[in-house]
DNA sequence: TAAATTTTTTAGATTTGTCTAAAATAATTT
DNA sequence: AAATTATTTTAGACAAATCTAAAAAATTTA
């Protein structure tokens, strides 16, 4: 079945925000989609009678299995074209979201395969995001942190497992985040420290004990 | 400015229509795109208001220079794209038109600007059609004979001298047309005939002065 | 040149996706 | 539990792009 890019739309912006509750709401998948709450009631029938959807009127929604497996694959869509500007084209990783947008909607199985080849079957995105598989299963990632991570790799911080306020405050200092590029520059056996650099920042030091607490993707392509 | 998928549809389609004659009219319009006479009617009105038209009622149509130079934008993004998924994905040069007629309406400048960059800012597409350049001038390409090509090397037929009937029959024969890929296995002094191979088709034994008529593109780059 | 034919335009309808304003329903407060 | 507030849906309108059928204009034919 083919949907038109509206449709699309919804169907991927719904999935987003099933993640983090029961039942999606009308009001908040407006505010999500900068429009507004009667659009949104309109499209949830048309998406209902296209049997995508679990809705009960006036008591929320979900995508049902089909609807997901769709989501999955205009999210695979998206992530590839990302990966796409920005490993072959070197558009900025913070620039590539609103034409993979519009990119997302082409839809050609043929041509998604080919990409998906072509860039060596990435499974993570530009941003740290897991790139779905051609079955619409989001991969399994491993983690290091980033004292185990060999020098001069790029690599995508996943996750920081000490989120005390002063790990916070030092991220924050450092601009580190979920999602940020980064790569070990050099280790210094002495006291485990490193030189860090992340994506638009200057090298930076950092502690083996806030080493040990940051996380990153184990491989871009695995 | 910017301009609908439609639109842009229409305002490629003129350019194609109106190289051929003095005023395009709506019928031959309506047929070359698939649709009614009245809805070629209503967007000619939309796109004369648009200032990209010169447009008199029952008297004809034709793109005035700011529609020519739209057309020029369009069809550089259409055929960047048709060079990238023959020579990065693989595609067949035969099924990429569908994919690129919707990919062309992604419409970032910033975009096209790499994508042209990362193809090596070719000139000519898969289908030996020129590619306008960022300013929309379309490259003056040259030619060389067959028989003064590089071994090898992939080119485009572009042109045949002679259209004798004779010609014509043997061109057919070995499946030879405008656009068609070719490329030079081997070269015998003895009698300057050629061994040839055109895609999709087995090698074959042409004669020097059959060479000596069939031209291709000089570069695919410049 | 008048009639017949072809081409083009207009008028009005349809579909998709959106909107505002009002009505209906659910949730919260007192 | 009745009243108030918040949320969601409905009703009806609108813009874009398309269509059919009919009218208007141009062209061809006799």
């Amino acid at each position: 079945m083919k949907f038109s890019a509206s449709e699309e739309n919804y169907i991927k912006s719904i999935y987003t925000l099933q993640d983090k509750t029961e039942k999606v709401n009308t009001n908040s998948l407006a505010g999500y989609l900068n429009t507004r709450a009667a659009s949104v009631t309109d499209m949830l029938k048309k998406l209902k009678t296209k049997k995508l959807l679990e809705y009960k009127k006036y008591y929320g929604f979900r995508l049902n299995d089909a609807g997901e497996k769709e989501a999955l694959r205009i999210i695979r869509r998206h992530r590839l074209w990302e990966f796409f500007l920005v490993t072959k084209l070197g558009m900025d990783w913070d620039k590539v979201h609103p034409i993979a947008e519009e990119l997302e909607h082409v839809s050609s199985n043929d041509l998604i395969k080919r990409l998906d080849n072509y860039l060596g079957q990435p499974k993570i995105d530009p941003h740290g995001d897991p790139i779905p598989d051609a079955n619409g299963v989001m991969p399994v990632l491993k983690q290091v942190a980033l004292n185990q991570l060999p020098l001069r790799k790029n690599s995508i911080v996943s996750s920081v497992s000490s989120q005390t306020q002063q790990m916070m405050a030092m991220l924050n200092h450092y601009g580190i985040g979920i999602g940020s590029q980064i790569k070990v520059l050099k280790a210094f056996d002495f006291d485990g420290s490193l030189q860090i650099k992340i994506s638009k920042q200057p090298a930076c030091i950092i502690s083996e004990l806030a080493a040990k607490n940051i996380f990153v993707y184990d491989d871009n392509k695995k």
